[in-house]
DNA sequence: CTGAAAGCGCTTACAG
DNA sequence: CTGAAAGCGCTTACAG
């Protein structure tokens, strides 16, 4: 079962693998080659049951027709989703995607952009990792197409696709002012990405506005230590800021966690407590109690970032502000 | 900034690109390059930031060094942890995986197929389809690697990696006779696989076995319109089956409707009707009571039938059984 | 209307 | 110890 190639047809044909390359990409605009020997040349591929190697047409265009997404870690559902549609969109377009995760490692980042460089992508998607930038500014000084996705650097001028995270915040701390909290905590990540650093400048605007900001209600976790160290900010608050009486959740991932430890310290929320957080669950839906959270489009950000990168690989010149904010609205029940 | 190749290199250094290449590709035993000469070539390669092109490399050797995996959906977390574990193991040895989603369609299984085989892919993992058989048929007929995971067809002798379907069923259904459930309903999808079979099948020998046995309490549901045949069947089951004390969930998807509608009936889970399910959801967590579940071992299921596909690839003959079923055991709390 | 030739960036016998 | 040549499977000017 060896695979046929053009010049097999060729030779079956009686013709050069100049005029089968010819015909089978349908390059033969005006009448290069003949109608009889163009049909006779289709057939035979057809019965060959021809089938184009692509890395070699890759490896003579220089275009592989292949994108590298780099995700922190596609089990994560957000991450997934967002690799659905952009699978979903590039494979439109005749791209295929190979998917690799960072783990939020910025080492692994840079060995993977090596890695997905040496087979010749003709582009990236990327969730850059919090220490990742120069890797990044290397991407965008080598012209390499590219689109960050959820998260951005803002000194950068390069495509980015996320949601207004400032906006978000604040919006989502406006509904716990106006459902009349007082005391509302903020449970974040301790790292300095710039889309965090935005919901935190949310939530704290809207509380200065309301003349409401209290720094002592602000608890930052790590990522590695995630899970010791919301359980250990939940009781905290608990034992030392009895006035608490809202809390936002930076994350879906740090609202889980959180929530499982108030349910366990015997919080009724929605009662002694309001809270809020970023991205709905599954599991919202078997909680007696109703979650208000940020909606993000993924599927927008996802189709988005992918058409973001088309252009940019096929040379589309786009004078656009390069990062594009979408609106997440507040799910309120 | 064009790129380097190893000509431009052989241009500086003054030799032929056959001994850059052989330096480069550490195939320089038994001193066939000077000491010397090597040296340079690999200061001036660095100097240059040369990258080799993997593509040339794959025309050349025939060995893409990529993988398709083709899933049911990505967004799903269960395949989304699958798409995890196989990534990191296929990577270690060098390969690069192309996802992509079926969403349970043969057709779209059997186009992507031809679309990956274009690309030169060195081998699937595949997610098979309810009706793909003949798809599959085709590649084991060329010879091409292959490893099916999660489902299999039991006729063909393809590797296959799976939990043992029966078995979990078997004891999940076991456990609920066991805390004195008499009359034990199951919902399942009405399709033909042979893991949803299988399931059945040990559900049913269960029960057959305590002559428990009742084929009214088996329900079936469409894929395609699986929340509303949840929904009715578990209104159904309420209202003509009083008797029912026990229900196996076959998958989490169907256990997280059919408990949504349960808890929306007012059925006290763990008391009026206990459940059994397989996988478990972070929802689980949020719950006021627990859900024994089937837990299935991902990652070992992902990491095996990587294992298995580069054994393929790599032309290393085993002369095991091709179906890998894993045991997934039942977590009661 | 069709073919011979060169080339994409590599590797691999073969010669010397 | 090193180089010239052929080839992996395509496409693209260039000739005729």
């Amino acid at each position: 079962m060896k695979k046929v190639s053009i010049k097999d047809i060729a030779q079956v044909v009686g013709v050069s693998t100049a005029t089968v390359s010819l015909v089978l990409t349908g390059k033969n605009k005006n009448g290069r080659v003949s109608k009889e020997m163009s049909e006779k040349i289709k057939n035979v591929a057809h019965e060959m049951n021809y089938q184009p190697n692509r890395l070699a047409m890759s490896l003579q265009s220089g275009r592989s027709q292949t994108i590298g997404l780099l995700v922190a870690d596609i089990s994560n559902p957000f991450f997934g989703t967002l690799a659905f549609y952009i699978q979903d969109e590039m494979e439109k377009a005749g791209y295929a995607v190979i998917i690799m995760n960072t783990d939020e490692s910025d080492v692994q980042m840079d060995r993977m952009i090596s890695l997905l460089k040496s087979r010749q992508v003709d582009g990236f998607i990327i969730v850059p990792t919090e220490f990742g930038e120069s890797s990044i500014v290397q991407l965008v000084n080598h012209h390499v197409p590219l689109v960050l996705i959820d998260r951005y650097y803002p000194s950068l001028q390069v495509d980015s696709v996320l949601i207004d995270n400032y906006q978000a915040a604040y919006e989502a701390t406006r509904y716990l002012i106006d459902i009349h909290c007082k005391k509302i905590a903020l449970l974040i990540y301790d790292n300095r990405q710039p889309h965090m650093f935005e919901r935190e400048r949310g939530y704290a605007n809207a509380l200065k506005e309301a003349g409401l900001y209290d720094e002592g209600l602000v608890k930052k976790v790590r990522y590695k230590f995630m899970n010791e160290d919301i359980m250990g900010a939940i009781t905290w608050l608990s034992q030392k800021r009895k006035d608490m009486d809202g809390i936002l959740f930076a994350t879906n991932t740090i609202a889980m966690t959180g929530i499982k430890q108030m349910l366990h310290l015997n919080f009724r929320i929605g009662e002694d407590v309001s809270v809020v957080c970023f991205d709905k669950s599954d599991a919202f839906d078997f909680m007696p109690f109703f979650i208000p959270y940020i909606h993000q489009p993924i599927a927008d950000m996802g189709r988005l970032a992918s058409q973001l990168l088309i252009k940019q690989i096929e040379n589309i010149k786009v004078d656009e502000e390069p990062v594009h904010k979408l609106i997440a609205g507040l799910v309120k029940g």
